[in-house]
DNA sequence: AATGAATGAGGCTTCATTCAT
DNA sequence: TATGAATGAAGCCTCATTCAT
């Protein structure tokens, strides 16, 4: 009936997928469930999408997409516990707004690991990577040793994952709150302590602590 | 063929069910290829267990039981921050060793989040609340407050997961090696800096730090 | 788009149909793949044609047309047996020329036997009355009685079909040009004794030979 | 219910297709349709066959399979003329005595020239083959030079698909009689002047008659 | 005359489960 | 205890066709 574009409609199906995706998880996201959520036809979905594994491709952009922006606007931080501090808590606090953001993405991590090799670490990679870069050049700004920075992604991104499973199996806005806080905590005093005894060092060539 | 116990054909099924998932992810942990994988039938598959999520709950139970070991074994570590070390050290070995192990218990935190919701919180907590009285036994023997305690779990938890999702995403056993190093670095700086501040306030009633 | 008038479209589409039934059969023939070869739409397919069954039968249509063409084309000869021989090659090269054609040919023969029992027999009835008319034509020019000839039909029919199934077959070019050569010697042969049998006795009154 | 060996099973699904294809083409022959005439489910037939095409290149074997009996048992007749038409009577006899036998085969011959193009040719090079093998060890008895023989499979087969075709398209089984008799006359003209030419020369070395 | 968008029917295949032996 | 055979439900996808612009 309503004659609606197929680039609007793609953005529809990939919405709902998201949503079943989170609900039903990877394996119960059937068409039918997506077409329906998306208030379409199954034949729809294959009008806008050749076959399921491409929409989902395309749920995976868009989740990229969203890490993408998260990170990218904790650039104007000025120091590197600053910054960092900053892409923990926006990353989690997109997982605490939508839980179907946090669970459409871990059931995709392992969706894209079975289907996609390296497609899928190629995306997780990205984002690994942009913080990278955010965090190399506040440090140089700040005038740190920028190889300094080099496992803090990790640590964010462990931090993250693992807070997200926490709410995910938990669904409890109240402790998540808490947990939020905790989390960010850890993250901040392994990083005085690293920065701080880089800085006792000098900057240049510093060897990651056990 | 030979003719085998009951409970020993469950243990089978429960093994090659691990196998299965971990391979092929809980969606593509199909009967067939349970049955298969513990060389039997598809019949008698349904013969041990009425029905696949009977089946998938065993395993849930036999993944459990498996973390249970790994913090029971730290019991006997003197001071707080060696016990909880002791703790994610050991449970990230065990992701580590058998990379199915790790692979099946991500799988199946989804699954129980969205087939079982109370059922899936509560083998969390189970280990959660295992790892709390682990700590809390050490803490009274150190002489600290055993509120002390109440957050370390989860902040295992939530490194022990993440690490997990980094470790199966990439694969890397390299990589991995160094990950547990930083990540058991993580703990370390937060609780010597948590103890410590405990340690000089009255040991009775301690806010969490932001 | 460029507008163009319904008949050259009708004209494309079944151009087109001939293209894609030759490469991919008549099941493989769908609308989208017509219309794609017509550069046109799928939508447009059906503005010029009610049903995929509608072209189908000007498609039938269409092939019929070319095998009158052929058969009439040998009208000038003299004798029954060169005007046989002239028929059947120049069917043989028409397939011969174009695989197309000639795949297309065997595809449709098949689908008009079933989805329009009398209409298949219509056109193939068509092209051996009108092979038959030829050929009395010639006999009563050459003095010989026409119903020597009342048979001709079919085996020159049998003889190209035949030749047809082979050369789609196998595809080989060489071949399917000596093949051409037996072919026709099979004719000659026949023909030739089934004629001078004929001669010998009165020209009334001749019966079929075993 | 009837609990049936999958043997047995395959069997009748394979008589089904045959029937199947028969009256709706390779393209009509759909998994419902040939479930349904073998009396079963459209799982079973995917119990018993890992797909359609599976079962389709069985039915091919079938069909491939009573050629082959056709042509043997023309083995023990002494003349190269008359084990000719033997093989050519009984191919026609066969179309003759099961009309869904022979539309099939026309069928299988398009399908395996899309879907299989070398084991299409296969099958109908084997037929050749073994009908060549036989003519040629009659020709040897007879003291015929066995290149004699070498066009005659095609001749036998295009005058055989010839007959096919044009009985599938009538279905008119007192004409088909006649055509036989006719069909079989054509080869015997052919046959008679070739070996009449070829036993002229010295049995050695004899060039293809074009 | 032309074309994007829409859809119900049906295609093949796989699944978990049950039945009969 | 063990296992071949059987099946309804549901999976993804494609088709011919129609609608609205």
């Amino acid at each position: 009936m309503a004659r609606i574009p197929v680039a609007q409609r793609r953005r529809d199906f990939i919405d709902a997928a998201v949503e079943v995706i989170a609900t039903h998880g990877i394996d119960g996201a059937t068409t039918r469930r997506i077409a329906e959520q998306a208030q379409a036809n199954v034949a729809m979905l294959h009008y806008c999408y050749d076959s399921k594994e491409d929409l989902f491709a395309d749920v995976y952009e868009h989740i990229a997409g969203r890490f993408r922006e998260v990170i990218e606007q904790s650039d104007p931080h000025t120091t590197v516990l600053e910054t960092a501090q900053s892409i923990l808590r926006g990353v989690m606090e997109s997982y605490f707004e939508s839980p179907a953001f946090g669970a459409t993405t871990i059931e995709l991590i392992s969706w894209a690991r079975r289907q996609h090799g390296d497609r899928g670490i190629a995306v997780y990679d990205q984002a690994m990577t942009i913080g990278l870069d955010v965090l190399r050049r506040v440090a140089a700004e700040e005038g740190v040793g920028t190889e300094v920075v080099d496992d803090i992604p990790y640590v964010i991104g462990a931090l993250a994952d693992g807070f997200a499973i926490n709410y995910l199996t938990y669904g409890d806005r109240t402790a998540a709150r808490t947990q939020m806080e905790i989390t960010s905590g850890v993250l901040h005093s392994w990083l005085s302590e690293r920065l701080h005894v880089a800085g006792k060092r000098s900057p240049r060539k510093q060897a990651s602590r056990a």
